[in-house]
RNA sequence: GGGCGAUUAGCUCAGCCGGUUAGAGCGCUUGCUUUACACGCAAGAGGCCAGUGGUUCGAGUCCACUAUCGCCCACCA
């Protein structure tokens, strides 16, 4: 099939072939390295997005930009192993599946409509998950395909398969094993909607308006009382004392005195404590141990029992007296009342502060004492932290070391239980023969206690079959020893019973993305991939999860495998709208990648995130630059649309691939393209790919299609040897290949169209995925052909330049004389394109003696090589032509002296580098050179 | 309280190891149905590079301070 113009569209329609290509590409099979032990592999693991996400475009842009380095190092030859997966998600996921459940959207049957999961069970509520996952858990890999992300699909990986679920069970007993996992009551973070423990990273801290109550604690004998001041005064049912500083002079005598709780009654003891700070508020501290990590730290200091005033719901609980079952905020409200009644509410200032939310849902998070699983992490920050000093690890932008660092050295363990069912669950069992303690399994109040309140399992009387058959969850306030293990044991090491009992707890989902670089290549087994393609290269992900994740890894990963996870750290910004607000449903201005790649086509989208931009900043996006990314995309197209109507009318196109170079136009052009694909090669070694674009970009529409091509047609049209033909095929294949990482599709689908076109005669690839990235070859520069097309390009501009400054008609032929063009000497034989170029009858080359025009009606422009005369029909306005040659004069003669300053400057010509001092000498000249020609015109202007 | 970033054309942003007369896209002005492209072509206007001081032969670029904006971390109730 001859391709002709007709059959290449006018414009470029990316959804008529991108779903295609990629399908060739799968098809082919391109995107699954082959291992080599001779050669370095490249490898990115992709961050696992959600498992029931939906591709946003902060997904896009780092796919977009993972995938620039993928097509890039796989181009060079590297096996390359760009690995997907996906998340399970587990908070995010198992409140999605809660709120589905209670609207009736997923639900099989109708009997399970408006279930909340404690009536559904634990096992069944699972299988509605992974109902879910099956039902949605692929969209976001399609919505990736669509992006066009070049990763082997033959590898993905999910959390929750067999070997990333054995990789958490193996770390976790190991960690155990060297005492840097245990269990420990601690103040956590509890949120009490989703109804589980968080770490302190899920908590958002926000400022809010609120109040500092200072409220009046009688002392035990009616000899005066103590205020303390309290932004949350229905807390103080669960106080257990008051602390005040010991070297306070106000109340040191207080100390190891009572005082009367109010409202409750209770005698709480004066402690002295070194936390408490003399100048905040009224220098007396109410200690809360139940319900806040200072004060649980003074309770532990004195002794103080830890008292539960808040329930897990948020409801106050059975401590809390009158007040119980009270949700918390009514309380306050309530309990402010009761204490301004009693006249035990001193004042009340307004005081801002900020206030721990879920980061899930937002719920105010209530700080309460709960035994909870840990990582302690001290001895895992040290060595993370050596890497990243040591320079082993590598952060771009290099700034985000210090973020890194100055965050692992306030490192604080890690809480890792979470209180839901959907995630890995803890390889923990109890023995429920030989623990005492074992029934004392409490549960929390939805476990279906009208009451609210807590019941132990003896109280309830059930029998511990009976709860495993309801799969009720039971909360952990096991004190029984866990026994870990990597797989459920048979019976009791300790005393052979076989009533083992599971912690019903799972692990934070960060806890699994943690070993994410390792466990997804096989460890722990002693795998093939792990062995290869550990250390991975580079982890490319946004700067907001540089502490949930990337931290963790690098921890984990060292811990694991004793060697670093990756090589480097590429931190993207995050996308904002045109206004430069974060993107949010709420807000209604998210851009659904997807519909931009419908409108626009995904190499417009991938050029639009990934450009105008530098590393680690946020991105504005909007529907103009999505527009002339398209635009650039449609005008490579159209390059190659003319390129190849022309080739496939000649049929063929000898030596294409190493052409023959003699002609100027061709011998600069291919020098420009090498120097262009060195800047290429330098850029991305940088990780500037904004930079890399750019200049890709710039040579093709300004140097290639603006002059090379628009050159080509003349010559083409003229049948003059050498025939350009050639040229144009060589530099199209080649940017074709220079640009393939940035936009995969329309070069793919160009390269293919000119395999065609060149009847499979041609060395090339089957698919430019696997095309060799072209190399710079530094000895096609040449200086010589720059000059003169400079010259040439030069002469073209001023003459459209007076074109349209005389407001001269486009059809009407400019005359044109040029003298001294001894230096331009090849203008000569250039003649015919300026004229065809700039529109003028065919040019004039004065010699010495020659009659000048009449300088009256001249427009005269000096350029260096030459200069340009052009005689106007009507009488050229004298004046203005003087002030334009004046201030032309004026521009060289100010810009001869700020360099001769310069250069006379022997400070300078000593210190500066040669190459520097030289081109500044070399401008000097060339301004001379064009003043003194400006002088003269100006004098021929008033004779 | 600690840490990090930003400030360049009307708008959104680049500007790499300090070295021409600071660039791009959009927008704006003027003119073009030039057989690759109007998603285009040609020509143009538009900048005290936030401010002050310093280092340097040379600063948008490096340093210090100031101002404004933004982000992250933190147990002052």
């Amino acid at each position: 099939m001859t391709q002709t113009e007709n059959a290449i569209p006018k414009a470029y329609d990316p959804g008529a072939v991108e779903q295609r290509l990629y399908a060739s590409w799968i098809e082919g099979g391109y995107f699954t390295p082959a291992i080599d032990p001779d050669k370095e592999p490249f490898v990115i693991i992709m961050p696992p997005p959600n498992v029931t996400g939906e591709l946003h475009l902060g997904h896009a842009l780092q796919a977009t930009l993972a995938d620039i380095m993928v097509r890039w190092h796989r181009m060079k030859g590297e096996p390359t192993l760009w690995l997907p997966g996906a998340d399970h998600a587990g908070i995010a996921t198992q409140v999605m599946v809660e709120r589905s459940l209670a609207q009736n959207a997923t639900s099989r049957s109708s009997d399970e409509a408006g279930l909340t999961r404690q009536q559904l069970g634990r096992e069944r509520f699972l299988e509605r998950v992974w109902d879910w996952v099956r039902l949605y858990g692929h969209t976001i890999d399609e919505q990736h395909k669509r992006l066009g992300a070049s990763c082997d699909w033959t590898r993905r990986s999910f959390t929750l398969d067999d070997g990333p679920s054995l990789a958490v069970r193996t770390t976790f007993a190991n960690l155990y094993e060297k005492g840097l996992i245990y269990r420990g009551e601690r103040i956590i973070n509890w949120c009490p909607r989703c109804s589980t423990a968080l770490s302190d990273l899920e908590v958002d801290h926000e400022e809010e308006q609120s109040f500092l109550y200072h409220i009046r604690y009688p002392l035990e004998y009616g000899d005066g009382d103590l205020i303390v001041a309290t932004t949350r005064p229905e807390t103080l049912l669960g106080d257990t004392g008051v602390a005040v500083n010991p070297g306070d002079d106000r109340y040191r005598h207080l100390i190891g005195r009572r005082v009367f709780l109010p409202m409750v009654g209770r005698l709480l003891p004066i402690v002295g404590d070194e936390a408490v700070d003399l100048a905040f508020g009224t220098g007396a501290l109410k200690v809360t141990p139940g319900h806040d990590p200072v004060d649980f730290e003074v309770g532990q200091r004195h002794g103080l029992p830890v008292v539960t005033a808040i329930n897990l719901d948020g409801a106050m609980s059975r401590e809390a007296g009158p007040y119980e079952g009270m949700d918390r905020a009514e309380c306050r409200e309530v309990i402010l009342r009761d204490l301004d009644a009693a006249g035990l509410l001193d004042r009340q200032e307004p005081y801002r502060h900020s206030v721990g939310h879920c980061g899930r849902c937002g719920v105010v998070v209530e700080p309460l004492a709960s035994r909870q699983w840990f990582v302690s992490m001290d001895e895992l920050a040290r060595p993370a932290m050596e890497v990243v000093r040591d320079g082993r690890i590598k952060i771009v932008p290099g700034h985000y070391s210090r973020v890194y660092l100055n965050w692992m050295e306030n490192i604080r363990d890690w809480c890792i239980s979470r209180q839901l069912w959907w995630g890995h669950r803890i390889p923990a069992w109890y023995c429920l023969d030989c623990s005492q303690d074992a029934t004392h399994l409490v549960f929390p109040p939805e476990d279906g206690l009208p009451d609210g309140s807590y019941r132990t399992l003896r109280e309830q009387g059930l029998a511990w079959s009976e709860l495993e058959a309801r799969a009720m969850h039971v909360f952990t306030d096991l004190t029984a020893q866990p026994i870990v293990a990597l797989e459920p044991p048979d019976c009791c090491p300790a005393c052979g019973g076989s009533r083992l009992y599971q912690d019903p707890d799972v692990l934070d989902t960060w806890f699994s993305s943690a070993l994410w670089p390792h466990s997804t290549l096989g460890w722990p087994e002693d795998a093939e991939d792990v062995r290869y393609f550990y250390p991975t290269t580079v982890m490319e992900t946004g700067y907001d999860i540089l502490f949930f994740w990337v931290a963790r890894m690098v921890m984990m990963g060292l811990q694991n495998t004793g060697d670093i996870p990756f090589k480097w750290v590429y931190l993207s910004g995050l996308i904002r709208d045109e206004h430069g607000a974060k993107m949010s449903k709420t807000r209604g201005n998210v851009t659904d990648p997807i519909e931009a790649i419908d409108a626009y086509g995904t190499d417009a989208l991938r050029f639009t995130l990934t450009t105008g931009n530098a590393p680690g900043n946020d991105l504005r996006i909007s529907d103009g630059k999505l527009a002339a990314s398209r635009n650039f995309v449609n005008k490579v197209w159209n390059a190659a649309r003319y390129v190849l109507t022309n080739l496939s009318e000649t049929q063929n196109a000898p030596e294409w691939r190493t052409p023959q170079l003699s002609h100027r136009h061709d011998r600069w052009i291919v020098g420009r393209l090498n120097q262009v694909a060195a800047q290429v090669d330098r850029f991305m070694d940088d990780f500037l790919f904004g930079e890399a674009q750019r200049e890709v970009h710039d040579f093709f529409w300004n140097e290639f299609c603006d002059w090379y091509i628009e050159i080509a047609k003349l010559r083409l049209r003229a049948s003059s040897e050498p025939s350009p033909l050639p040229i144009l095929v060589h530099v199209l294949e080649k940017s074709m290949r220079l640009m393939h990482p940035f936009l995969p599709f329309v070069t793919e689908e160009i390269w293919q169209t000119l395999k065609t076109v060149l009847h499979g005669t041609q060395d090339m690839a089957d698919s430019i995925v696997v095309a060799p990235y072209p190399a710079p070859e530094p000895s096609t520069a040449d200086a010589q052909a720059e000059r003169e097309m400079e010259l040439l390009m030069g002469v073209v501009r001023a003459i459209r330049n007076v074109r349209a400054e005389f407001k001269i008609p486009p059809n009407r032929a400019l005359t044109c004389l040029i003298e001294r063009s001894e230096a331009g000497a090849s203008l000569r034989e250039e003649a015919a394109t300026v004229e065809s170029l700039a529109r003028t009858e065919p040019l004039v080359f004065l010699a010495e003696g020659d009659a000048r025009p009449a300088a009256a009606s001249t427009v005269s422009v000096a350029l260096v090589g030459a200069t340009l005369l052009i005689p106007l029909e009507s009488l050229v306005d004298t004046a203005a032509e003087r002030t334009r040659l004046e201030r032309e004069m004026q521009e060289c003669v100010d810009n001869m002296q700020r360099l001769s300053q310069r250069l006379g400057n022997a400070e300078f010509t000593a210190k500066a580098p040669e190459d520097v001092v030289e081109r500044e000498r070399e401008r000097l000249a060339r301004l001379g050179e064009r003043r003194d020609r400006v002088q003269e015109l100006l004098t021929q202007l008033t004779a």
